[in-house]
RNA sequence: GCCAAAGUAGCUCAGCCGGUAGAGCAGCUGAUUUGUAAUCAGCCGGUCGUAGGUUCGAUUCCUAUCUUUGGCUCCA
């Protein structure tokens, strides 16, 4: 045991002494990677370069990369530090909390006895980059836990931690800091490491923004300042970066709705959207779009009140899980709520007449609007709202049907995300919340039924423990915007609890009275949300069949106008939604225009084509495709218009 | 709901220490009658988010409030 074997990335293997450290294997394979060595990676453990090494096992000596998430992760964390010693010395007394990497950077939690504001970042990189150039070794310090605590006593936050670190799991009752230099001289933190072997290798960092942030993630525990930043391995990689989030902006959904003038939302309704013209367009041509997917598959449309009585909430529950989240509204003396959610209406039609077993499984589908009082600050553009339709149904069937059911939908998601070029999708697994309804045999019974529908549909999920509804567990449908920013769309629910609530019977095989299972999905969610993603997916260039506008037609000159309007009428006549730009402008300024605005195709018409009873072709983005006569130009895209 | 910041013309933004606002683009009008990413000229456009307060006077200072942005918490 005084030998340990380390597999090297290129398939190698080193045998050497026990304790030997990461920056002497460096040094022996060659100075150079032994001076650009941040860190090592002994099988899934990052650890420092002086860390010595007494297990045998994969083993990689981490150097700067951009492409490497475990370079980044060191030089973010390490980065962290520098932050905070700098905030540190400009605002004394800040009280240090957590300061971890995260996916695009890193940020610091702290209390600061003054609140900090973006004009403040300059003099923080200003005081980083003095303790970046003075170039100080990160000192790893390991203390008994005595020692620890008595360290961090005077620190709120970071005696937690100490104590937290010491309770977990596999610790061995000690504790480490990191000095950004020099122990007990400089600046230093409780911290498990590792760090970079020095504040000299943090080439590239920039403090980005502010936020508030929960101590521990409590909304009823301190309130900390938190401080975004992010580090790369150098210049290149953050200004790639930097420029990664200025192309952010150009996406967003909002600029975009605005500038192609498909909604807005304004402070008489705030979280609710106005659809103008053209983004109704699309929120239709996305309703259609799923019918034409679900009605093949069984589904029965439906359409019930926006509007309930008070004491259907208290039947189904909403009225005590859900009351905070709900608009209420009088009706003379009747208290009413508008609806958040569809389930307690569909019940409602399927406990119209007598059902039989034959009847399963039924699936009662609506895009029904509802309404959520969603808490203020949580509101974001289309993406989370207060009013938003949902393609919701509802499928009422037996136990046994469950696992197909469930699927047959996660198929169905699949297919559809397919379609819109999302192919990569992030399932999440919710079980049961603290707040619910139902006994936990129920749950039991619905956890374990979605687990074995995911194995049938071959669906790798992330588990989300307690984030499930309150009447039932649930597998979330995840796509990212622009920023990479996570969005839950669709959604499928197995609930045991709101049929019986409600009284929903169906009569079995064996003549005797059963309550039916009820799934709650929606394959896109919300359209609202649906279609956020979808403008900063295609940054407004939507496929034809979407596209608000399909097809502008230019007039060369006044002189062609009227031949400009023959060709709009026939167009529209067979369903093509054409525009037309009948303006005093150059061809170059229109087709500009015609550019910016986003339209798939742009016909120019001037005297040949008005003679001959043509169109020139310019498509977006690929420019002129030449001449063709109005029937050949309907004929080439008429099937691209068709949903889907 | 919490922390921080912001709110000036349709959009993007200027406006130093208080003296009732400006640019570009867009829009409108006129001239031009145009061949594949910006023709020229003129004009219109703002209770400076809202309500109070301080002041001779507030877009500017103070208070409250609404909304938005970035996060936190929460959620489709």
């Amino acid at each position: 045991m005084s030998q340990i074997e380390l597999t090297l990335p290129d398939g190698s293997i080193r045998t050497v002494a026990r304790g030997t450290t990461g920056l002497e294997i460096a040094k022996s394979i060659a100075e150079g990677l032994a001076r650009k060595a941040l860190a090592v990676k002994l099988g899934d453990k990052i650890l420092d370069l002086s860390y010595p090494l007494t297990t045998s096992g994969t083993f990689k000596i981490i150097t700067p990369s951009n492409e490497d998430p475990d370079a980044l992760y060191v030089l973010r964390h390490s980065c962290s530090h520098v932050l905070a010693e700098a905030i540190c010395d400009l605002y004394p007394g800040t009280q240090l909390a957590y300061g971890p990497p995260v996916e695009k950077g890193f940020y610091y939690d702290l209390m600061t006895p003054v609140p900090l504001t973006q004009d403040d970042f300059e003099k923080i990189e200003t005081r980083m980059k003095e303790i970046i150039k003075e170039d100080r070794p990160f000192t790893r310090i390991n203390v008994s836990a005595e020692e620890g605590l008595a360290r961090t006593a005077k620190d709120k936050y970071k005696k937690d931690n100490a104590e937290r670190a010491l309770a977990r799991e596999g610790n061995d009752g000690t504790l480490s800091f990191y000095a950004n230099g020099e122990p007990g001289k400089n600046w230093e933190d409780l911290c498990a490491g590792p760090h970079v072997p020095s504040t000299g290798k943090l080439k590239a960092f920039k403090v980005l923004s502010l936020a508030g942030a929960y101590w521990h993630g409590d909304q009823n525990s301190d309130q900390l300042t938190r401080v975004y930043g992010t580090c790369f391995a150098d210049k290149d990689g953050l200004e790639t970066y930097l420029k990664f989030l200025e192309e952010a902006e150009k996406r967003d959904h909002r600029k975009i709705g605005r500038d192609m003038d498909l909604y807005h939302i304004e402070d008489h309704s705030p979280g609710m959207v106005f659809w103008h013209p053209k983004g109704t367009v699309m929120v239709n041509a996305l309703k259609d779009y799923v019918r034409s997917k679900i009605d093949r598959r069984g589904y029965k449309e439906v359409i019930t009140p926006e509007i309930v009585d008070k004491s259907l909430w208290i039947k189904s529950g909403h009225a005590d899980k859900y009351n905070e989240n709900m608009f209420k509204t009088m009706a003379g003396d009747r208290e009413m709520a508008v609806k958040p959610m569809n389930c307690p209406c569909h019940i409602q039609i399927f406990n119209q007449g007598l059902k039989s077993w034959r009847d399963l499984p039924l699936r009662l589908a609506e895009f029904g609007k509802c309404h959520r009082y969603e808490p203020a600050g949580t509101m974001h553009g289309l993406m989370r709202v207060r009013g938003f339709v949902q393609d919701d149904a509802h499928i009422f069937c037996t136990e046994d049907q469950i696992a197909s059911e469930v699927a047959d939908f996660c198929h169905l998601v699949k297919e559809m995300y397919n379609d819109f070029g999302f192919t990569e999708i992030l399932v999440k697994f919710s079980t049961r919340p603290a707040k619910r309804v139902g006994d936990d045999a129920s749950w039991d019974k619905a956890e374990a039924a979605l687990e074995s529908a995911t194995k049938l549909a071959g669906l790798a999920y992330q588990l989300n423990p307690g984030e499930g509804a309150f009447y039932g567990p649930k597998l979330e449908f995840v796509l990212k915007d622009s920023l990479g920013r996570d969005w839950q769309c669709g959604t499928i629910q197995v609930d045991f609890n709101l049929p019986a609530r409600l009284g929903a019977e169906y009569v079995g095989k064996d003549n005797q009275k059963h309550i039916p299972v009820m799934l709650h999905r929606a394959a896109l969610g919300s359209i609202e949300r649906f279609l956020g993603i979808l403008i900063e997916e295609y940054v407004g260039d939507f496929p034809l069949w979407l596209s608000p506008v399909q097809v502008r037609v230019l007039a060369l000159s006044e002189k062609y106008v009227d031949y400009a309007k023959t060709v709009q009428k026939k167009l529209i006549n067979v369903g093509i939604r054409t525009e037309l730009d009948e303006t005093n402008e150059k061809v170059g300024y229109k087709i500009r225009q015609g550019e910016q605005n986003k339209i798939p195709y742009l016909l120019i018409v001037g005297e040949k084509e008005a003679s001959e009873g043509k169109v020139s072709v310019r498509k977006r983005k690929e420019g002129d495709q030449g001449q063709k006569t109005v029937a050949e130009f309907i004929a080439s895209i008429q099937n691209a218009c068709r949903i889907g």
